[in-house]
DNA sequence: TGTACATCAGTGAACGCGCGTTCACTGATGTAC
DNA sequence: TGTACATCAGTGAACGCGCGTTCACTGATGTAC
């Protein structure tokens, strides 16, 4: 018998919903067809009417991925003007997004996600190389403003800016949910923005080591 | 016709080698036992002769990065007796160990390799908490001898430690080694061990957000 | 040093399972008249 | 408002493929005599 029939549209958001909130429990790779079918209430073939095969769903997961993302980063400049505090708001809508969706962060951080597939590889790394731009246009706004230090690269901060999430994510789903990923950016977030606010002119401690 | 023969120890190092290179290329995913016995020169079934199975494999192959990555920790101690000079070392030899093989970083942060196997999560966490343990303690001991800031929790530092490698390691991987991590190491150092060594009696610039 | 024998690493064909995908068919839905 | 029809979302059986694993058999290797 068939079931009720919903639009193209709907049912792709639907498909798009069940294939990541499978990926939290399951990982990218127990992520089957079958399982998505099931969630959404479809018999497996169902999902054909809307997606080409699997590849083009993975393709629209990471398209949705990186809207939220680009979008926390969007909603991060527009809630403040002063860009130190835009960057600790998008700290703490990174840790939201991730708590909330875990399928993310396997998205994000899991490579089978990408591997053998040179041109999915090549969107993430285009959605990674977007975030660190939108990070690092945030901190030279911060730079230019003399609210940032202005003797340190802008996208080396990016990435530093990006360890600040990613152990805490990794960790979080690696201890299943025990990690403390709030406590975490409480206490790295005033570091790290001391870090940005050091005074390079100000005397140095003697630094061993290489020069 | 049977091919040369070998102890079963040779033949479980060269199993867990073979695994580790196909993952730098495949990844978890791409792991199969077929391609594994290819590399060592094997038909499939010979690996049974060695492992029980594939689970026991990847087991396996988790406690050789385990070795690794202690042994870096241990080495990057005996180096110094500066606690600083010591993670400076740490982080030198992680970015080597990365580079060298792509397939740890596979491991240690593609999540598909512990999703669904509870206990080798389990294993996977322990890792990281020792790692974690480890970099604390040097940290520890540069907080007692005063070289380290003390205002400090320990464990916080070394997540935030943690971050100097983990995003260079992904971004290194998603570019297919284009992005420079090294680079990107000398660039983070400097700013982590400023944090290190900042004084927090000194008088501090306005901090706004919440306390 | 030579011979008989036990051990066990390696073989290759075959298995069963899961999964992505196809296909002919069904029947609900919206539209033209 | 009612009727005929085109469209297309949903069905379920069946497919082929890849992969982990099994199993009876082979023959190289080391050892006891």
């Amino acid at each position: 018998m068939a079931r009720e029939k919903l639009q193209t549209g709907v049912r792709q958001d639907q498909i798009i919903d069940a294939a990541l909130a499978l990926m939290s429990d399951r990982g990218v790779r127990g992520l089957s067809m079958a399982a998505i079918a099931r969630r959404v209430g479809f018999a497996p073939s169902a999902i054909y009417r809307h997606f080409p095969g699997k590849d083009a769903l993975l393709d629209a997961v990471l398209e949705r991925i990186r809207e939220r993302v680009h979008g926390a980063i969007a909603a991060s400049r527009a809630d403040t003007n002063d860009p130190v505090e835009a960057l600790r708001g998008l700290l703490d809508r990174q840790m939201r997004l991730l708590r909330q969706n875990r399928g993310l962060q396997r998205v994000l951080f899991a490579d089978d996600y990408h591997v053998g597939h040179p041109e999915r590889r090549q969107r993430l790394l285009g959605l990674f190389a977007g975030y660190l731009d939108g990070v690092a246009d945030i901190i030279r706004e911060g730079q230019r403003r003399h609210r940032i230090r202005r003797d340190v690269n802008a996208r080396s901060l990016a990435v530093l800016f990006l360890g600040l999430v990613q152990p805490a994510s990794v960790l979080w789903v690696l201890s299943d949910g025990r990690f403390d990923v709030t406590a975490q950016a409480r206490a790295a977030w005033p570091i790290f923005e001391q870090s940005l606010r050091a005074k390079p002119a100000s005397p140095r401690p003697p630094v061993r080591g290489r020069r």
